[in-house]
DNA sequence: AATGAATGAGCCTTCATTCAT
DNA sequence: AATGAATGAAGGCTCATTCAT
């Protein structure tokens, strides 16, 4: 039986090496060297395995984001109508996996990162329409076409600004209020509309 | 008549170059020669006159901090009612000074930066209080207490939610829309609060 | 029967994997990797059979020389008079084997090697007495001692020349010109020194 | 009156410095940091006068050839005939400032680095066709054009293989013995084309 | 016999910062 | 008031080399 390789262990730990090394700083402004020792190996061999450091980089935000669509691939499972679809989407970008600290941190680098890195702003962009058209799609039974758009970008930017304000703080992460406060969103959104 | 100084010229010259110099990297990676030259003058007149990067960056922040406030309390100067006033801090906050493309990109930028600075954080807390306080204090005449605080809350959220994804875009920012987004938020807000 | 061990030809194929390494980087800034993988083997097995970098390039040296060597030996058998053993030294060193493009370039890596590692600079002076000798051996038949040796160093430092540039330029060697040269230089030495 | 700038004095010192340390280590695989502390200066004042590495290296190359280049129109304005133009050139070429230890290496090793760097083949190059260019052109007033061209080139290669030989020495250089060298070529060749 | 895994050492390069003028 | 000159410190990256399997 061939001795299975070492290499996907150590990517994935790597990656996570590199989202708490960036927690700790607060930006991308970490050293190969430190994210090395996070993973307890040496920089060479993160630049074995990932090429450098932007590569790592680039595949820590795909990793980070490909958590966040199993996320929400599991929970869009689970809903029964098109409301509980939209709570679906919001639910996962705070689930306890997605919305703790290193996590909110890391990912607010990274959005700050994509201005300066195509292929993060490339990914970013991935993740954004993502999200606008899984909330979109299904706000769009609820509400008229022009409507559903508007809301959904709405949502998305409320929840992005969610978001940015957790990862200011220095105080764990409170998930339910930020819940509430989008779907109080949508359920305001789609009263106004029907009053209209 | 002493000759004046031009101390005040040369500090304004700078933080304005250095709100350029951001933009274009689209990080606060720039170099002090990068900035300076922005400035047409030494990097060891930046120096001489911020004592370094950092104090630099920070005297920036403050700079747009202080315009925000001077353009916010003369859009409140014109505001009628409760109602008026809130549009008035929405108003200021994509006001077309406040809300092109290179005071977005910084802001976010500063946003970044103050996850590792603690001036800047404090900087920019004292925004957010600002804004809350603002917004809360107007809404309070139309809501109770506690829906006032909780529709703040998610005002400025969406604020810095939609100047996220401003600074995003490559696209020239369409303050009009960002604004209607806020009001409507506003309204279904209240909407949805009175027919409790 | 016991297996032939496979060592001598590993040792074969990376001496020769070395050349073309060597050649197409143009220089001893070759990493072992490269050479392995010329050769399609790990760069561990090379440090295993040769123990490291400097050996095997020397090795490779050492390799080039002997077919010089051999090359030598069978044109000197040829020859059936003084001047005739002058011109076998000359072809053999210009021979299709020695004048190909690779083993130019290789020899003239190995002649810069040469000012840093002392076996190296062994092996090449080694080279150098031989092809003295030779000449040197040939030519004191044909003119007295005093001269001959004088010719055969400018015959040998007229070789190296026409080795240096052949190894500059990128087009495909031209051994026939090369040889035309130093079989001119060998002649009008010899009628110069004739007509004193 | 104006502080005259350091800039070329720092730059020639640097290019002095590193023909010292190239010559020491017989290679250009020379550290920044050696050259410059040849300099007494610190590494990071070569990169600000010259860029990089490369471009020092470069630089360097291009100031020997222009040294040569200077001896070479000097030794011509002395000569009184065709004869003695080509022994201007010879001289030239092995003048006391070209032909002591250090240059010599330098310039070995610049032959090297020339068949892995265009910038440095391309100035080799000059040098190849300037040299060639100067002796034919004495020589085509002693010799029909055909043969002028090849004695040029025989004339060239032995001095490269004179320069090599020297190289590989860690003897001072005898300049006289390789004059000697080539101007007997010189006259056998011309002899040799007379009697024919 | 052979290699994947891992690393230590070292180099180029960048940049904020200092200082004499 | 302003700057050219210079540097120390630090980071990314490469590569020969080692070793367990």
């Amino acid at each position: 039986m061939a001795r299975p390789s070492v290499e996907p262990q150590r990517r994935t730990a790597l990656m996570n090496a590199a989202i708490k090394a960036i927690h700790e700083r607060g930006s991308l402004e970490v050293t190969m060297s430190e994210i090395a020792s996070h993973a307890g190996v040496s920089p060479a061999l993160a630049h074995h395995y990932f090429g450098g450091k932007d590569q790592l980089i680039v595949a820590t935000m795909r990793h980070l984001l490909s958590e966040l669509r199993k996320t929400t691939v599991a929970e869009l499972h689970k809903a029964r109508s098109p409301r509980q679809r939209v709570s679906a989407v919001i639910a996962a970008c705070f689930s306890p996996e997605q919305f703790e600290q290193e996590t909110v941190t890391t990912w607010l680098t990274f959005y700050h990162y994509a201005q300066s890195s195509n292929a993060a702003a490339r990914l970013l962009s991935v993740y954004f329409r993502r999200l606008n058209s899984n909330l979109a799609a299904a706000l769009r039974e609820l509400a008229p076409e022009q409507c559903a758009g508007e809301i959904a970008e709405g949502a998305a930017a409320l929840i992005d600004g969610l978001y940015l304000r957790q990862g200011m703080k220095h105080a764990p992460p409170s998930a339910d209020s930020a819940i509430r406060q989008v779907e109080i969103f949508i359920d305001n959104a789609l009263a106004g509309f029907a009053s209209t």
